[in-house]
Formats: structure tokens, C-alpha cells, sequence
DNA sequence: GCCAACGTTGGC
DNA sequence: GCCAACGTTGGC
């Protein structure tokens, strides 16, 4: 049984529109420096898991789309590059710190689930996304999932 | 190992 | 831009 996850981006540094440009619809995903949030993309992440994206930081946060993991997780490349951002010295090749995973574009929601909404909503009470809403790599219940399909009504948008 | 200082996140 | 929540750092 594979799981469902929900991960957040700032959508003017990396948006849903972004991942589904990408060639095959498929990114790293990158940048996670958070060690929760790792540990849970390095351990627990497998191919084939559904993701949600999550648009953070914006004037409408809210859930607007998803997109599978297509890769095993692997270290992040950007720690190691001292001119990135994500570069951490603390790093190396033999003991990495950071961990990512490739994930690929399924649909955008026509409807997308306003963080707004979501709160108002009883099903989403006991959501990470409510509770924690700082953690970056969340778990989603299925039947917080079925309840997101209901209520956003997915498209094939496929490129 | 404690804890104060500091930095980051992210909704509003 | 404000600020609450919370994660990280580093002196002791």
C-alpha cells in the first residue's frame, strides 16, 4: 500500500506550472533542510507514492494538484555545490545529509483546496497541515485524501 | 544537557 | 510588514 504525502513549495520559486514544464513532468525535488522533514523523504518515501502539492507563501495558499514519486530517495546535489543555496558544508559525498526524490506531474485540481476552506472543513481537523503547518514533508490520511479528490474534482491535465 | 539568543516559516 | 510558532545554534 503506498502512501500519500503532501509537500509545500513557495509557488514564485517553484509551482505546480513549474513541475509540469519540466521535461517528462519530473523534478528533484530539492531543498528540504529540515531534519523531520528528512527523515521522512529519506526512510519512508517510496517510488510509486502519490504526493499533493501545497502552495505556501502566496496570496491563496492552498492544495493544487499532485504528483507521484518516481524515484528511490538520494542525496540532495545542491549540498554539495558551494555556489547553491542549499549548500552545506557540514556535508560530504560519503556522509550526506540531505536527501531528495524525483516526483512527476498527475494533474492540477480544478478546483484547488484554499488552506481557507480546508480549515473550515471537519474532515481536516486533525490534518498535519492544520496542526503542523510549518513541516514541509506531510502525511496524508487516505481518508483526507478521498475527501481532497472530492472536493477539488483532479483533471487529466497531463502535458 | 539546558536554555537563551537567534533565524526561519508562513498566514494574515 | 507583522508576528507567533518553532527549529537551530552554541555557551556554559
Amino acid at each position: 500500500m503506498s502512501a500519500i504525502w503532501l509537500l509545500k513549495t513557495e509557488p514564485d520559486t517553484f509551482s505546480i506550472d513549474d513541475l509540469r514544464a519540466c521535461p517528462d513532468g519530473t523534478s528533484g525535488w530539492d531543498g528540504v533542510r529540515n531534519y523531520q522533514a528528512r527523515n521522512r523523504l529519506r526512510d519512508e518515501m517510496c517510488k510509486g507514492d502519490t504526493v499533493l502539492i501545497y502552495h505556501s507563501s502566496c496570496p491563496q495558499p492552498a492544495i493544487v494538484g499532485e504528483a507521484c514519486v518516481v524515484s528511490d530517495p538520494y542525496p540532495d546535489p545542491s549540498q554539495f555545490d558551494a555556489d547553491s543555496a542549499g549548500f552545506d558544508s557540514r556535508s560530504s559525498h560519503d556522509n550526506p545529509r540531505w536527501y531528495q526524490v524525483d516526483i512527476r506531474y498527475v494533474c492540477s485540481y480544478a478546483q484547488p483546496l484554499l488552506l481557507k476552506k480546508l480549515r473550515q472543513d471537519e474532515e481536516f481537523t486533525h490534518m498535519e497541515l492544520v496542526l503542523r503547518p510549518r513541516l514541509s514533508v506531510q502525511k496524508v490520511a487516505e481518508r483526507e485524501f478521498q475527501r481532497i479528490q472530492q472536493l477539488c474534482q483532479p483533471e487529466d491535465t497531463s502535458p
